[in-house]
DNA sequence: CTGAAAGCGCTTACAG
DNA sequence: CTGAAAGCGCTTACAG
């Protein structure tokens, strides 16, 4: 097979110096209607299209800088991003993108703001970053420059307008895959109790929802006896109100059989069964993947998680956003979608925790 | 942050010329001992790692070709491959990669031998293939001369030597994951049949193997009345066999519950049981998606297949084949694994279907 | 409005 | 054994 042509084929095809073929192509400079229709004549004649790697090579000069901040709370979901920043950072490299990492203790919208307009200070031309609900992702818009384009990833949030793409799962579907799961796990009866910490993040609204939903449009059986929604300041307050909360939920219901965590918090309502000593009796389930998880798993005591691999979504949404910002790409609503993993025993041994499946 | 450090910079720090630092860098040509040695100490110190843009600019020149055969049978499994192919070629065309794809009518060896020679024979520095069980891929491996690197996709076969990698799902942990999805949808006692196309395949085995040995480990509830081997000419043979064979256990066991097809071949064996109206009384279980599914799958016939995206399977294996002939990568344990959906009611949605998912 | 030249970081002949 | 030069396909100043 032929080699791909190149702009000098292009060029002499239409009979111009290769300077104006790349005029027409990127329309920088004025160019002659006549060269303009014989350089377009030639690029589809000859299925021109611009090489990659020669465009890399060059722009290693004009660097492109993109800007990540990212709430660097205390839990295994946060504490998988850095590998798939790295890896972005590595891949990036030689195409001249450099990557600006700044994080926050908390998911405070001020202190995200704060970190923000530091690397706007910093010079970026794009930014990536997390906002959790409607309110604070209208707040952090309003902050950006015009000129620089971002992305969100994790949280979805409808409402800006000037956000290029957002990258997440779709939960509100979680939120019926939990509930169907919890049904194939304990039976088409059961009792069960939702525990939604940082209920004020749309993601963990939509999976309450879609839990909803699903029970009552086809699992009738799943007895829901209560919604917790659980808060506190830092991370960890929350993770020792899972905790509490589980706790009374098993003391307030003796016939409990589930216990869902609408986040990566569920390994605290598993310890507080096991401390119940209810292992086997009451399953938990929730989503990600936690270091404790596949000890709680063997052990019988949680069920199944919904994975949604952090490490991969951040290293996607990075490279995305680097080929839009150097116009080698166009995002179509399949890329934005994150596909999940189910974790459970059988599971477990398959899939990939923690790292990148590349290419 | 600086940028990479080039060759040009690791020169001058070692007091040579760029030529001399490419010469130690690939051992290719003689350099004097004292010359190694600041080179090796200036790449240390800059911590250099060659730009595989401009690499790949240059190698345009010195073409890669990569033969490729697969069994073009008729099933919606292997319709999905030219896909991951097609993709695998635009991404590798830019690097001077060229890909040579030829297929077999069938899965017989003498068939593959006869397009592996052909590709041979248009001078190929690499080959990628399928070969289903090990008599085979010894045979096949005779006919590829030394000099011709290869690896292998779908059904592992461990008994040669020198395959580069095989990527493929670890099918036995499939049987395993693929009884217990049967335990949660059908419940911890229920009547199951074992249908096994293809039984000579490594991977049909491993798979039936898995499954029995899940069965006797952790679900001594499921109860298997049956594992039945079947076999045909071509692909439509054995499905219809398929048919006939589901049809024939739905007759001969009123108490069936569900039916395991270890492969894509599951179809067969839904439409056999909505055909004998017991949809919704016996599930069906398989692997991989055909166009069938979804609609079965809503008719509460299927419970869930174990998809193992073949489009992405080839892309990567490709991708990872011509990086390894390029000397840019080195394939760890890691990477030849591949991870499996779990297809079913709540997840059809979620799952991106005979397409690869990137970067 | 257009073309010729320099240069991105490498590799590959070619001289010495 | 070593260096200087040409060139991969593009983009970006620079002349005209």
């Amino acid at each position: 097979m032929a080699l791909q042509s190149t702009i000098k084929d292009v060029a002499k095809e239409a009979g111009v110096s290769i300077g104006t073929v790349d005029r027409v192509l990127h329309n920088r400079g004025r160019v002659s209607d006549a060269n303009k229709k014989a350089v377009l004549a030639a690029v589809n004649k000859l299925q021109y299209s611009p090489s990659q790697i020669a465009r890399a090579l060059v722009n290693r000069k004009s660097n492109l800088r993109i800007g990540i901040t990212y709430p660097k709370v205390d839990s295994d979901f946060w504490s998988e991003i850095p590998a798939g920043i790295e890896l972005a950072r590595s891949k990036l490299l030689p195409f001249g993108v450099e990557l600006l990492i700044d994080y926050t203790e908390t998911y405070d919208v001020l202190d995200q703001i704060a970190s923000i307009d530091k690397l706007i200070a910093e010079g970026v031309n794009g930014l990536l970053f997390t906002s959790v609900d409607d309110s604070s992702a209208d707040q952090i818009e309003r902050h950006i420059p015009e000129n620089v384009p971002y992305a969100t990833v994790v949280n979805p949030t409808a409402s800006v307008s000037r956000c290029a793409f957002h990258l997440g799962p779709d939960d509100f579907l979680l939120g019926n895959l939990a509930a169907r799961l919890i049904s194939l796990f304990c039976g088409d009866k059961c009792n069960i109790v939702l525990l939604a910490p940082n209920y004020n993040f749309n993601g963990t609204q939509r999976r309450i929802a879609g839990v909803l939903s699903k029970i009552s449009q086809s699992l009738p059986g799943l007895n829901l006896l209560k919604v917790m929604p659980v808060s506190g300041v830092t991370d960890e307050d929350i993770r020792s109100h899972v905790y509490a909360s589980a706790k009374d939920a098993l003391q307030m219901f003796p016939t409990l059989d589930a216990i869902y965590v609408s986040n990566g918090f569920f390994d605290q309502a598993a310890l507080a069964v096991r401390d119940a000593n209810l292992g086997g009796r009451v399953k938990v389930f929730g989503h990600e993947h936690t270091s404790a998880l596949p000890e709680l798993i063997k052990q019988d005591i949680v069920g199944a998680t919904i994975y949604q691999k952090p490490a991969e979504e951040w290293y996607r949404a990075i490279v995305m956003l680097a080929e839009l910002l150097s116009g080698t790409r166009t995002i179509t609503a399949q890329d934005t979608r994150v596909e999940c993993s189910i974790i459970m025993k059988e599971t477990l041994a398959l899939i990939n925790i923690g790292s990148v499946h590349l290419p």
